[in-house]
DNA sequence: TTGACTACCATAAATAATTATGGTAAATAA
DNA sequence: TTATTTACCATAATTATTTATGGTAGTCAA
């Protein structure tokens, strides 16, 4: 693949990071602007450029800058919960902390959910205070897993020990 | 909040789908032929409700939806180390799997990268075989903390022991 | 049975975004 | 020195997308 040039690789840069993080590829104009240039058609040379190297692929729709090897991201978005109200289902608005992303390759099952770690009884097994643990919605455990125990309406992870 | 509509609520899902998955709000059109509509101003109206219900937001701009508590996520990427090449820097194209993408409230450091884990020799920790572990750059390690060594050119995952 | 609401259709107008052309200036390789 | 490449500018035309209007039909409650 034939090298950008500095201003190509920058250009490209600005794209990349505006599609992921806030999802959307930038319009021609939103791309002059940011670089402070005065002429739309000096972006549309730039893209031009990185396309015959083969770095985008475009089409004639609007913010339709596909970026090569950036393939549409497949994730999976899932609720953290954080404290745990009595009384409440688990899912409960009131015990909703935010919501967070990770790629779905790294998570096997459909039925997720995250929970935010207290305390360090976990800690030997490299789960910490405040973490975040990514959470399986299952109905049954193996003896070794760890497992979220609801406790005194708190959830609490242990290691699931049959007895 | 003013409850939505079924029909309302299946076009919101639609675009919040699109949004996490392309990344990209999808325009009316898209939406009318999502939907197998004829008129564009049935789309129109219904995006007009849920708006009033105040589920989502516009601009005038093109893609411009935003919804309401689906804030611009801030995902970090990272390569995907498979195996690792001999003489190769661990970063080579050689070594690359590929790249996930986490939230980034679920890494603390800006340095990262990921690792496939082969072999069972964490298991006792949570690390199994084919899992991704997601690694921080840094130039120290603690009694007690899981590093990636560099033995016979693959990279294993063990606990540190200062001795 | 009138009024309000939902879910549609159709068409025209306005605005956003991209594409098409045709330029200039500087650096550099043949 | 001539040709090529990069990085710009300016303007007009075209296409994509959204907005504005004004309809129809069905449901439901007053």
């Amino acid at each position: 693949m034939e090298e950008l040039t500095l201003r190509q690789a920058s250009i490209l840069d600005f794209i990349r990071d505006r599609k992921l993080r806030a999802g959307v590829t930038p319009t021609l104009e939103e791309i002059r602007g940011h670089f402070r240039l005065k002429a739309i058609g000096t972006v549309q040379d730039h893209l031009h450029a990185i396309e015959a190297k083969g770095y985008i692929k475009r089409s004639r729709k609007s913010r339709s800058i596909e970026i090569a090897g950036l393939e549409a991201r497949d994730l999976v978005d899932m609720p953290v919960i954080g404290r745990i109200a009595a009384g409440k289902p688990l899912l409960a608005e009131e015990n909703l902390e935010g919501r967070i992303c990770v790629d779905r390759s790294l998570v096997r099952s459909a039925k997720v959910f995250a929970l935010r770690v207290k305390g360090e009884s976990m800690s030997g097994a490299g789960i910490n205070d405040g973490d975040i643990a990514i959470m399986k919605e299952q109905h049954y455990a193996e003896d070794g897993d760890i497992v979220a125990a609801l406790i005194d309406g708190e959830a609490t992870l242990k290691r699931f020990r049959k007895d």
